[in-house]
DNA sequence: GGGGCGCATGGTAACGTCAACATGGCACCT
DNA sequence: AGGTGCCATGTTGACGTTACCATGCGCCCC
C-alpha cells in the first residue's frame, strides 16, 4: 500500500521546488524547457497524479459538471447523458448525473449538486419547466437545453421547429390535408415547439387542424393516443418523439389499420430501434451529439471566464458548421417505410 | 457575490471552536445537546455547507463513485445507471459516468476515475471481459455487475439462468418442441449465462438444441437473426433481450410469418417499451432497481470498511426477500400477446 | 558603467476540514 | 480531602495545491 506521490516528491525528485512543478502541470511558459523536461521525466517515474480535491480547495473550481435529468426512461434523455459525458471527458471534466426520481423539484437537485462541488450544470429539457422557478446557487453555472431563452442562464437547443416543419411537409407532400399530432407533455419546451410549427405549416397549407392528442413521451401513451387517432379516421400523423410512434403503431395494428397504407406515421429523435418498428419509422434525427457537446462548451466557456485555448475556439468553428446561424442544432428527415409517396 | 460560509463563521457565531462545529457535522456522540442544537442554528442562519474538497483532501475520501459502462445505447444499461444514480444519491454519494466509447480500454477508464478521486467504481456487465485482463488501481474499490466471479473484486447479478430456464419452459408448456435462441455477445456474462441455461432446459427436456444465432443486443442485429429464423421455420424463438427482439418481430414479419401463431416469441430485460412492441412482448423482467442497489451497498461498505450503520443493516435485511439466496437477483416472466396457449 | 528590466525559480501562506492530543471541570470514590 | 476518571470542548498541525511576492541573474540602453 505506497503512499500516494505528491507534488514534493516529484520536486525533490528533480531538484526543483514543488512551485515549478507546479507550472509545468499547469503549463506556465515561464519554465525553461530543459526545466520542463525534467519535471516531466519525474513525474513519469514517480507515476504523479494531481490530487482533484486539493486543486480544487486551492482554485475554488472542482472541475466537475452535474446533469440534471428528470429521468433516464426515455431514450432521448439517455443519448443526450452519452453525448454530454463524452464531451466533458474530453475536457477532462468530470460528469456527475442527478435524477429528479420524478419529484419536480429542481431547486433541490441544484443544492446536491452545490453540495457535490460542481463548478456548472446542464439541465435537460424536462425539468426546464421546473428550472425557471428554481432558485439557482449563485456562482453555479448554468446550461439549459431546450428550454425558453431566459436571461438567468444561456441555453442550448434542437430545431425542434425546423424538424417539425420538415415532418408536417413531407407529409403533405404525400397528399395528406389533414396532419394529426400526439404531442409531448404541457410543460415541455421541446413537445411545445414541435407542437406550434405543426400548427403553423398546416395553418399556412390552409389544411384544417386537428385537435391535439398529448402524450407523456412513453410508447403507452403514444399507444391510447392510437386508439382515438383510430377512432377519428386519422390518415397521416406526426409523433413528438419516435416512443409515442411506437404505440401509435400497435394501437393503429390493433384496430386494423395498415400502416403506411392507411395511416403515414412520422416519429421524432431517431433512436436506434426506429428503424426496427413495424413497419420502419420515418423520424426526424436528432443530433444528439452535436447537442451535447455544444452545452459542454459553453457551460466550460462560462465556468473558464474569458479563458479560451486555440484548441476551443477551433472545436467551436467546426462545430458552427453543423447547425444554423442561431445556435440551433439542425435536424435531419429520414424517410423510412411508415410513409410511402402516392397513398 | 458573497463569500463561501466556513466551519470557522459557524464557530464564531455559535461561540465555539471549529473543531466542535466539525462533531456536530459528523454526528459524533461527544457533544452536549445545548451545544450541538446552538451549532445547528448557526448552520441554519449562515447557510453553511461542508465543503466536499477540504474534506477530502483531509480525509482522502471523496464520496464519489464511478461508473463503467461500455455504452448507454442499450435501454438495459441506461436502467442501469439511474438505479445507481438513485441508489448512490440516497447514500449521499456522488456518481460519475465514464463510457468506454467503444474503446474496451477498462484499464484507462479506471484511470480516468482514479484521476477523479473516485472512492471505488461499479463496471456493468459488458465491460466486465475487458474489465478481467485489466489493471486495477491500488486502492480502488470495484464491485462487477453481471460477471463471472472473481477473487479480485466482489459482484452481483440478476439470475439470468433462472429467466432464460422460465422463459424456455414456457415455451415447452405452449408444446412448442424446438425454441430457437437469439444470444447477445460473445463475452457477455449475462449472454453467456441466458445462452446456456436455454442449451440445458432443452437438452434435459429431451429436445432438440438448435443452432445459436448472435447478435450484439441491437435491434438491428436482432432482425439480421430473424431472417434466419423465418428462413428456418422457426416456430418458438427465446431472444437475449428485447430490443434484439423487436427485431427479430420485424424480421418475421417481413417474411409473412405471424407471431405468436406462427412464431412464439420471448425477450428478456422488460423494457419500457416491451409492452408497446407488435405483438406486445413476452418477456423476462429483470428488476435493475434491486440490483443497482445491491451494487451500491456493496460497494459502500467495502468502501466504508466495517462501518455499519443501523439503517443500512435495515435495507439489506428487505433487500434480501426480494433476491434468492445467493445473491442473484431475482426475474419474473411478464407473459403477453408474443407467446399464446394452445397454437 | 550603473540603473532598470525581463525571466526563471524559490519561499510562504492559505484554502476548509479533521485527527490527535491537551485542558479543565465536575462527580464519585476511598 | 485528595485523587481518579470521564466528559465536553479547545488547540495545533497537516492533507496537496496554487497565488502572491521575493530573489538573483544576465542583458540592454543611455
Amino acid at each position: 500500500m505506497q503512499k500516494r506521490v505528491s507534488m514534493a516528491d516529484v520536486a525533490q525528485h528533480a531538484g526543483v521546488s514543488g512551485q515549478t512543478v507546479s507550472r509545468v502541470v499547469n503549463n506556465s511558459p515561464r519554465v525553461d524547457p530543459a526545466t520542463r523536461a525534467r519535471v516531466e521525466r519525474a513525474m513519469a517515474t514517480l507515476g504523479y497524479r494531481p490530487h482533484r480535491a486539493a486543486r480544487a480547495l486551492r482554485t475554488g473550481r472542482t472541475h466537475t459538471i452535474g446533469l440534471v435529468v428528470s429521468t433516464l426512461a426515455t431514450v432521448g434523455n439517455s443519448r443526450m447523458l452519452q453525448a454530454v459525458a463524452d464531451a466533458a471527458a474530453s475536457r477532462g471534466f468530470a460528469l456527475t448525473v442527478v435524477t429528479l426520481g420524478g419529484s419536480d423539484d429542481v431547486s433541490a437537485a441544484f443544492e446536491r449538486l452545490v453540495e457535490q462541488g460542481v463548478d456548472g450544470a446542464i439541465v435537460l429539457n424536462e425539468a426546464t419547466a421546473a428550472a425557471r422557478g428554481a432558485r439557482i446557487p449563485p456562482g453555479l453555472h448554468l446550461v439549459v437545453v431546450d428550454s425558453l431563452p431566459d436571461d438567468r442562464f444561456v441555453g442550448v437547443q434542437t430545431d425542434h421547429a425546423g424538424g417539425a416543419r420538415a415532418a408536417v411537409e413531407h407529409l403533405l407532400q404525400l397528399g395528406h390535408e389533414e396532419v394529426w399530432h400526439v404531442a409531448g407533455p404541457r410543460g415541455s419546451f421541446a413537445a411545445e415547439q414541435r407542437e406550434s410549427a405543426w400548427r403553423d405549416v398546416l395553418v399556412s397549407a390552409g389544411a384544417t387542424v386537428p385537435n391535439v392528442l398529448r402524450g407523456d413521451w412513453s410508447a403507452a401513451s403514444g399507444a391510447a393516443a392510437g386508439v382515438e387517432l383510430a377512432k377519428a379516421g386519422a390518415t397521416a400523423v406526426f409523433c413528438a418523439n419516435d416512443q409515442m410512434a411506437l404505440g401509435v403503431l400497435r394501437a393503429l395494428a390493433e384496430a386494423g389499420r395498415e400502416v403506411p397504407d392507411d395511416v403515414a406515421v412520422v416519429g421524432f429523435d431517431d433512436v436506434a430501434d426506429a428503424a426496427q418498428y413495424r413497419p420502419p419509422l420515418t423520424t426526424v434525427r436528432q443530433n444528439f451529439d452535436v447537442l451535447g457537446e455544444r452545452a459542454v462548451a459553453m457551460l466550460v466557456h462560462s465556468i473558464d471566464g474569458t479563458g479560451h485555448t486555440r484548441e476551443e475556439h477551433d472545436r467551436e468553428e467546426h462545430d458552427r458548421d453543423e447547425h444554423d446561424r442561431a445556435g440551433r442544432v439542425a435536424t435531419t428527415l429520414v424517410v423510412r417505410q411508415s410513409t410511402r409517396v402516392g397513398r
